[in-house]
DNA sequence: AAACGCGCCTGCGGGC
DNA sequence: TGCCCGCAGGCGCGTT
């Protein structure tokens, strides 16, 4: 579910109630999610205060005061919210982590995920970039240093389709199925198109759309398609600017053309035939 | 090394 | 009303 926009919305809300909170314990209520989860997570952050928030790619990152670092990851239907303590569990309320504020409120952190798809995890915040999941990854959707001598490197050994390439965290991460299309759409490039094929010019506006895409997204809250939501309990306001996602057989915005959904890899991918003729 | 599919889950909507 | 199918915002892993 959750791409690099809806990520930032909820590592926003949760960072006002968890900065300098300390943590009382973590609660966890399945024994995995998309993996095992490791039962020293529920004591090993207890009496510990939560000292920075940082997200990259889809992962939101918590370091605490004795150097570790909670590591979170929405999957495809996962909802972080914050409540009072003690407030009832809901159904697919996997992990709970209890907090208490500086003046003295008590909260609770809530991981809820439907399909279980997403995952909870520590590390030692020192070799953090050694960690399985965080290994791999490439550079982030809104770094600064996102630039095109890097992709140009990256791409010009591929032969993938550009939409796959979009997709893979490796290369660049927080893109996910919506902002794919999207990006693609606003670049006027063909999802079909091999990486290794593209242009100067089209790395170039890539480059440059994903910023302006991801970036008017987090302004948004993000997107609801069904049942997203911001972790405040609103919805995304960015699925009415959204260009194409979502929208096949209905005209174009920018055009005369007729949106039309292609499966890539499996995956669905709107485009719209006439801007992304190339 | 790169490029595919598979499988992990629940839930919903459409067709019969 | 119910069953079956396909589909959904992700991604590591095994196989080619």
């Amino acid at each position: 579910m959750p791409e690099l926009p809806e990520v930032e919305t909820s590592k926003r809300y949760i960072e006002q109630f968890l900065l300098n909170a300390k943590i009382l314990n973590i609660q966890s209520y399945v024994c995995k999610l998309r993996w095992e989860i490791n039962p020293y997570i529920k004591k090993i952050f207890n009496n510990t205060t939560i000292l920075k928030i940082d997200r990259l790619g889809k992962y939101i990152l918590i370091n605490t005061s004795n150097k570790n670092t909670l590591i979170l990851h929405l999957g495809m239907s996962g909802y972080l919210s914050i409540n009072d303590e003690n407030s009832k569990r809901i159904k697919h309320d996997h992990i709970i982590l209890n907090f208490v504020r500086a003046n003295g409120e008590r909260k609770s952190l809530i991981l809820n995920d439907q399909r279980r798809f997403g995952h909870i995890d520590f590390y030692c915040t020192f070799s953090l970039k050694k960690h399985f999941l965080i290994k791999n990854l490439g550079i982030d959707g809104l770094s600064k240093s996102l630039k095109y001598n890097l992709i140009k490197k990256k791409f010009s050994m591929k032969t993938t389709l550009i939409k796959n390439a979009m997709l893979d965290q490796k290369i660049i991460c927080g893109i996910g199925n919506i902002y794919a299309s999207e990006i693609l759409f606003y670049s006027k490039i063909n999802p079909l198109k091999k990486v290794n094929s593209l242009s100067k010019n089209e790395i170039n506006a890539l480059l440059l759309n994903i910023k302006i895409v991801l970036s008017k997204a987090v302004l948004n809250g993000g997107t609801t398609i069904k049942d997203y939501k911001q972790p405040n309990g609103k919805v995304g306001y960015f699925k009415q600017k959204l260009k194409v996602y979502g929208r096949d057989k209905l005209k174009c915005f920018d055009c005369n053309g007729i949106i039309l959904k292609l499966n890539i890899n499996k995956r669905a991918t709107y485009i719209c035939p006439v801007c992304q003729k190339n």
